[in-house]
DNA sequence: TTGCATGCAAATCCTTTGCATTCCT
DNA sequence: AGGAATGCAAAGGATTTGCATGCAA
């Protein structure tokens, strides 16, 4: 499978939007291209797994902007969904450049020991969540749905396996 | 359907384990049957929809002990598996007293607008998680899913209702 | 008796916010 | 120009932890 980056914790398909069409997005939705803001951009372009608003922020090196910023344009985009968010169970709020509409949704397989992310491509039976909306009159029903286990690594050197 | 408790935002089928039988199984993990102990256990028992620590904390009333008590037992009774964790992806834990086994797994459908929570009884495809599971070398692998959406009563008045 | 559990207070960590300033449009 | 975005610092809120004391087993 085709990686998205070096790290080895992740894989997944990439989606590669170019930056010229996020920043046309953000231009639609009356937002101003600034500097942060593309920077953020671009590092969500290269690390396709979730990134936590401090990571994302380490990995801005050069182009760094206050650990604010970050917060507060992480919210922005995911307003704007052009960003998903994900919880992992830890509290923490993770993000990924959305892919458009319904070829970006998918869930992840977590392993509790390392960290290490695997991207999932299976999710409900389509009619699952119709179903539910329906019998409960709720409307605009979503839904999250993670997966936490131990991979391989894990469960052969319990201790030893480190992120990456 | 049964009600667990008057609150009209909740409802699920009731479990009422014995708090004798709960209090067997702290002593099965040889932990000290305490007063606080056995008056969050109580408070779950009445409550069965997912509470915070802080409501925990609240609904103890006469019995209450200190915050970081209720903290550290429910982190306690998590890992004893005697509590179920729920993340409604605001950051904040929820806990529901788990039921025995397959019979206890449930997820939740949650109104964004007034945090009306309906507990559901579908689940995934039985297979899913096996396949998912064997597909990537994972062992003990569990998932978390809740949906989230817009209940009748905020589709209908989106910013009258209140929870409750 | 013996350590697990509790209370209290302080510390952590993630996230948000107020305000003056900067800078897209 | 004018409003949105940023930087900086401080506040907020959930959760954790250190330590002396209390209590179940």
């Amino acid at each position: 499978m085709k990686t998205c980056c070096d790290h080895p914790a992740h894989s997944r398909r990439l989606i590669q939007t170019p930056l010229a069409e996020l920043t046309d997005q953000l231009r639609r939705g009356s937002r101003k291209i600034t500097a942060p803001r593309q920077a953020i951009l671009e590092v969500l372009r290269r690390h396709q797994h979730p990134l936590t608003n401090k990571e994302i922020h380490l990995a801005l090196g050069a182009e760094e902007c206050d650990l604010a910023t970050v917060y507060r344009n992480l919210r922005t985009l995911e307003e704007m969904r052009m960003v998903a968010r994900f919880d992992f169970g830890d509290g923490i709020a993770r993000y990924e450049l959305a892919g458009m509409g319904e070829e970006g949704h998918h869930h992840h397989l977590v392993c509790t020991h390392c960290a290490r992310v695997v991207e999932l491509t299976e999710c409900l039976p389509s009619q699952m969540e119709r179903d539910i909306a329906e019998r409960h009159g709720f409307s605009q029903v979503t839904h999250r749905l993670e997966f936490f286990g131990t991979c391989s690594r894990c469960s052969a050197a319990p201790s030893l396996s480190k992120p990456g």
